[in-house]
DNA sequence: ATAATCTTTCAATATTTTTTGAAAGTTCGG
DNA sequence: CCGAACTTTCAAAAAATATTGAAAGATTAT
């Protein structure tokens, strides 16, 4: 296999991952050039490489900033915004984390909290209901909870000797 | 609120949390009925609470049997099936977890090494294309292996310590 | 202030995904 | 084997989502 094959095979399958994951194709193709490409790229390298337009390319190259994987750089002499991905995996992964949880599953617990707060005493179904809803809503903050725990870990000494032993 | 109300509202959330995750709304929606539903429901039973057609909901059904997280249940005298939802959390979170494994980062994992394979030696840049995509495969891998990590760890005594300790 | 260069916005269009519903398929009692 | 009860399939339609491209908006050099 040749470079550009490989790489092109790598952006195609980066893509398709992100649409399973509710991030959308063409996002994902960015961040993955981005993550293979040595040096800062152009909005017109970007655009050339994926044959995509430039509206697409600025609305997504933003939605990435938003996310906080992409940074936008300035080279001295240059008019044009440059762009690189976060390379450290660690922080990327600790990013994309963090943002899902402010974006998805703090409003689902909030909805969750809500939802499980009505009156269990009014009728068995209700009962039932609120006792579900709320195992849903410990768990689901546990699980939540368990990003930041992570993150702690990474930076304590036990916590890293832990992360060994887990393998 | 009441509970209609409620509930309504639950199957909502859930729903749209669901295409956030690349589940389809009513795949999410079914799912999240099936949770409250004390009762084993029927296909019909679903039809009528979520407002779809049957094929919507057989096609959406048998999806989430192959996710291992809804089950058949057949009751005595009765010709139709009946459903029911994993309620168990911790499984349905393994289940989920181990399925998305299997779909989406066994084959990423496997594309990853292929084009990490390539001859580094070519030149530089293919150099620096190798040592990137190797990187992410040992991270992508690692990650992909805590899921199997954490079923063992709530599995033995240290490790149910451990997680009370990561509270 | 004007022009040049570059970016963003957004209505229109294209693409992808989901849903429908009717026909075909299955299963089972008699 | 037939027919009733139920489920599955899948082509067509609808809905949701992504993409384009041209105009408007910025920013900087002259």
């Amino acid at each position: 296999m040749q470079l550009d094959e490989a790489k092109n095979k790598f952006i195609q399958t980066w893509g398709a991952l992100g649409s399973q994951w509710g991030i959308n194709k063409t996002m994902a193709q960015i961040h993955a050039l981005l993550i293979v490409s040595n040096n800062p790229l152009s909005m017109e390298d970007v655009m050339e490489e994926l044959i995509i337009s430039r509206g697409n390319a600025s609305m997504n190259l933003r939605a990435l900033m938003d996310w906080g994987i992409v940074y936008k750089e300035y080279k001295t002499g240059e008019r044009k915004d440059f762009f690189t991905a976060e390379k450290d995996l660690d922080e990327l992964a600790v990013k994309i984390a963090k943002e899902r949880s402010r974006r998805e599953i703090k409003p689902a617990l909030k909805i969750l909290k809500e939802v499980s707060s009505i009156d269990a005493k009014t009728s068995l179904e209700a009962g039932q209901f609120v006792n579900q809803t709320k195992k849903l809503y410990d768990f689901v903050l546990k699980a939540d909870n368990m990003i930041d725990k992570v993150t702690e870990i990474k930076d304590n000494w036990v916590g890293r000797l832990l992360m060994k032993v887990m393998k």
